[in-house]
RNA sequence: GCACCGGUAGCUCAGCUGGAUAGAGCACCAGACUUCGAAUCUGGGGGUCGCGGGUUCGAAUCCUGCCCGGUGCGCCA
């Protein structure tokens, strides 16, 4: 629907426009001064300077104008031209009720129908996920369900890497250990076994040993890099042994991604595109945009106007393998052709901007993205309390899956001292525990804006105090056991009303859902999110501090305050829904 | 060296398409529970918005120089 806001702004700019003003000078914004409004115009401000005429003379003519609708409770001057609004209350209580009868809650609806493809530029197969990949899935999540939310047609796609350099790194050790030696048998050309010769395990084992032998021995590099040229291009024994890392990475990736709550549209690779990499190549070869340099394909992306030289994005190395870079570039033809989005979002650490930069310049020069605005939105990295990228206490990498788990001891910790769901069935207390960890790492990592980076503090992430995932969700869960009692004495819910202060104030902070909606999704910042939930959560707390509910006698005063309940419950399970934090029943 | 991101209260961070008195949480101080879950609420103290110039009636926000931290800069992802 169309937000309170939007539609004060629409009055206020045609306002503008019948004094001879551009429109947009309506805009209208939460007044930075709660306590003189609701709402204020600063257009006034702007006009006066091109019009050069005093700001107030022009914002009397526009208040003028305002005051004539029924919309306003009030409309006043201040200062050097401030407009200051405040909206009728049977105009909130109007807009509740139809937001409360809303299939889509409030959602703003500016851009239904849009298609979005987001990238989650997602972990190496064969790899376990870290910290690193934490980001990646909390952020990419809330984005895809917040685009959603708002009428998009959401393509989410893990996109593995599961074509580069570590597979050729990971054959050459199997090969150099001799664990599977029919795979490298040149002459063989028979069937490869179903099952797998190496376990999800042992892969974990076989990375970081390969990855450190290239490191340390070029030799091994080099062979890596055989390894990587001659599966690309489609030796079957490395073929056969590349399906098996797959399949066995797969149900490990999938059972850490559920986990965390996160799901995909689609379950692609880097590798999906490699039927598409040689017409690729070909096409841009004869248009002259992919060039020979120093033995290497490159494709130029420097541009006149750069404010310093940027390197050009390498299509095929000069042992003829093909790097990120190229199935990047592919698989922008992959996903105009199948799904022709306006808009292709790579959620991806924000050190890789350089080479985003170089994919998106290469594709737009050549024409591949169709109508599809590329974009890179990046994020921090996760630091230790000694503010360097995390690691266990050993120094190692922090596996995800110890991190959760360390989360759900820490919240089942708080709980057991809070003496919280201590009667709880044993099942449901480890369900509460999990629920309440996932929710503090989730709003934790979410609540900051995306490019900062920022220190892991379970301690802190935890507490149920304050601007936290645990605070907001007993927020709703307190509505909740409301709800329920008022269910069990059969008291009836209805539209709210505003019969005080902190009703209106929970009323206008309700309606204003829709904008941050909108504004998340503007700036891809779901920390917007959880700016509004916890404001949401406070108001109620005020309201439900300063009014009695459940013994309140006016039987009618009674339903509404009910209803107000269940809406604000609904706004904040939305909302926690759009951050990907689960409410439990009870806590 | 060049580029990108950041430097805001004791701590962790919002705010950055310029606008009134720069906000929140934590911590600290003072209040509020015979009643719906006080994991809460109310009030208070606490800030040269890294530093210097500039644009503007008005700058945390825009421009510019400098300082500090992080990151990136052709065959890794």
């Amino acid at each position: 629907m169309m937000s309170l806001l939007s539609e004060l702004s629409a009055i206020a700019g045609r306002a503008f426009a019948a004094e001879g003003f551009d429109p947009a000078l309506g805009a209208v914004q939460v007044s930075d001064r709660p306590d003189l409004a609701q709402f204020q115009c600063n257009g006034a401000l702007a006009a006066a300077k091109a019009a050069k005429s005093p700001p107030r003379a022009i914002a009397e003519r526009i208040a003028a104008r305002l005051r004539a609708d029924a919309i306003f409770a009030k409309v006043e001057l201040a200062g050097p031209g401030f407009i200051n609004l405040d909206v009728a209350d049977v105009v909130l209580e109007a807009r509740t009720a139809g937001m409360a009868s809303d299939a889509r809650l409030g959602a703003p609806d500016a851009d239904q129908g849009k298609t979005l493809v987001i990238d989650f530029g997602g972990p190496n197969i064969a790899k376990p996920m870290h910290v690193g990949h934490l980001r990646a899935a909390i952020i990419g999540d809330s984005l895809q369900r917040l685009f959603r939310a708002n009428g998009w047609c959401v393509l989410s796609d893990v996109h593995l890497g599961d074509w580069g350099l570590p597979m050729g790194q990971l054959i050459s050790e199997i090969g150099h250990r001799g664990l599977a030696p029919i795979y490298f048998d040149a002459d063989y050309s028979g069937l490869y076994p179903k099952e797998s010769p190496i376990s999800m395990e042992e892969l974990e084992e076989l990375y970081p040993a390969a990855s450190a032998a290239c490191k340390s021995d070029p030799a091994r590099l080099d062979e890596a890099r055989r390894a990587t040229a001659e599966l690309q291009a489609g030796r079957p024994g490395y073929r056969a042994l590349w399906r098996h890392f797959s399949e066995v990475s797969e149900q490990g990736l999938k059972r850490e991604f559920a986990s965390l709550g996160v799901r995909f549209d689609l379950w692609k690779g880097e590798a999906d595109v490699d039927p598409l990499i040689a017409p690729m190549i070909g096409d841009l070869k004869s248009r002259h945009l992919a060039e020979p340099s120093e033995g290497a394909l490159i494709v130029p992306v420097g541009e006149p106007d750069d404010r310093k030289e940027i390197p050009p994005l390498i299509l095929l190395k000069s042992d003829g393998a093909v790097l990120y870079g190229t199935t990047d570039l592919a698989t922008i033809i992959d996903r105009v052709r199948n799904y022709d989005p306006d808009l292709i979002l790579y959620v991806v650490d924000q050190r890789q901007h350089m080479h985003f930069e170089q994919v998106f310049r290469a594709a737009r020069k050549a024409g591949l993205n169709g109508k599809a605005a590329l974009e890179h939105a990046g994020f921090g990295t996760v630091n230790g309390p000694d503010g360097k990228p995390f690691k266990t206490r050993a120094g190692g990498v922090m596996k995800l899956y110890d991190l959760i788990a360390m989360a759900t001891d820490e919240a089942a910790k708080r709980l057991a001292e809070a003496g919280l769901a201590a009667e709880y069935p044993a099942a449901e207390q480890a369900e509460i525990a999990r629920a309440v960890g996932i929710a503090a790492i989730k709003f934790a990592d979410l609540a900051n804006f995306r490019t900062s980076d920022y220190v892991f503090d379970l301690a802190r992430f935890t507490r149920f105090e304050g601007r936290t995932g645990p605070y907001l969700q007993y927020a709703a869960v307190r509505i909740q056991s409301i709800l329920r009692k008022a269910d069990s004495e059969g008291f009836a819910r209805t539209a709210p009303v505003i019969r005080s202060a902190e009703e209106r104030r929970l009323l206008l902070q309700l309606l204003a859902v829709t904008d941050a909606m909108a504004a998340a999704e503007t700036r891809r910042a779901p920390n917007v999110l959880c700016d509004y939930a916890f404001a949401l959560a406070q108001e109620f707390s005020r309201f439900y501090t300063a009014h009695h509910i459940l013994s309140e006698t006016d039987a009618e005063l009674r339903a509404a305050r009910l209803g107000l309940c269940d809406l604000t419950l609904c706004v904040l399970v939305k909302t926690l829904d759009l951050l990907g934090i689960e409410v439990p029943p009870r806590m």
